[in-house]
DNA sequence: CGGCATCCATGCTGATACTG
DNA sequence: CAGTATCAGCATGGATGCCG
């Protein structure tokens, strides 16, 4: 129980950053720059349903923490470009093996749900 | 570009899942369920910092995704044990690379973060 | 193009109180 | 012990408008 730093909770900065890349976007600015270096607008169209605001923010976040490299090149209009870190590269493999069980395992967990709350439909209508 | 579903956004059902998976307490709780099999009050002991309120939210979400298995015994007082399933198991192997890579990070992204914070103070002085 | 500032809706979360 | 119910606060996130 002492060597497990992790159900433990001592190290609650850990704690901090498994937060921080698991929050709703960051996951997916990660794997796609995974990829390839990208501008804000392409990035941005890669990852649909991102508002403008939301990748400004996650994009600074990652930036942040050294997950992501911001380069500028003051002309006119603006290029800005981001790709991973080498930091980040090594979350990319972790984030990559998360999101790889959750797409094999998506009907599995949809089946799941879907039988869940057949049993509890079942429930309240025995009961409720 | 096609033949990835995630970056391209396609396979939001994984999406759901990632975030379900990420979301506040569920990697603690399936982490901490990883190690053995544990009572309500003890889980909540373990995971210090979780409400009640959220343990139980998080419990029943794991379940219904059939991450988790529930088995409640009815005795007076109540006696409910959580454990993972098989698929919770395999969700811990790349849960664990998470947190693992988290936790050796930690002091470089704490420093990274120093370093950004201390660069951010300096335009500010320099400009605001 | 690549932002930032503001406003506002949503909902996650915690605190508290109550129950079988 | 293992919850449920309710309420309130705050963070998250979207929409909009403006700027270099």
């Amino acid at each position: 129980m002492s060597d497990q730093s992790f159900p433990g909770g001592h190290d609650c900065r850990a704690r901090e950053i498994v937060d921080r890349v698991g929050d709703k976007w960051s996951l997916y600015v990660i794997a796609t720059l995974g990829e390839e270096t990208l501008r804000f607008t392409e990035l941005k169209r890669r990852i649909d349903g991102i508002s403008q605001r939301m990748l400004t923010v996650t994009l600074r976040n990652l930036e942040r923490d050294g997950i992501i490299v911001r380069t500028m090149y003051p002309v006119m209009p603006p290029r800005v470009e981001y790709s991973v870190t080498p930091l980040g590269c090594e979350l990319l493999g972790a984030v990559t093996a998360l999101v790889g069980w959750a797409e094999t395992r998506v009907e599995t967990i949809e089946k799941n749900r879907a039988a869940y709350d057949e049993r509890a439909a079942e429930q309240t209508e025995a009961f409720g």
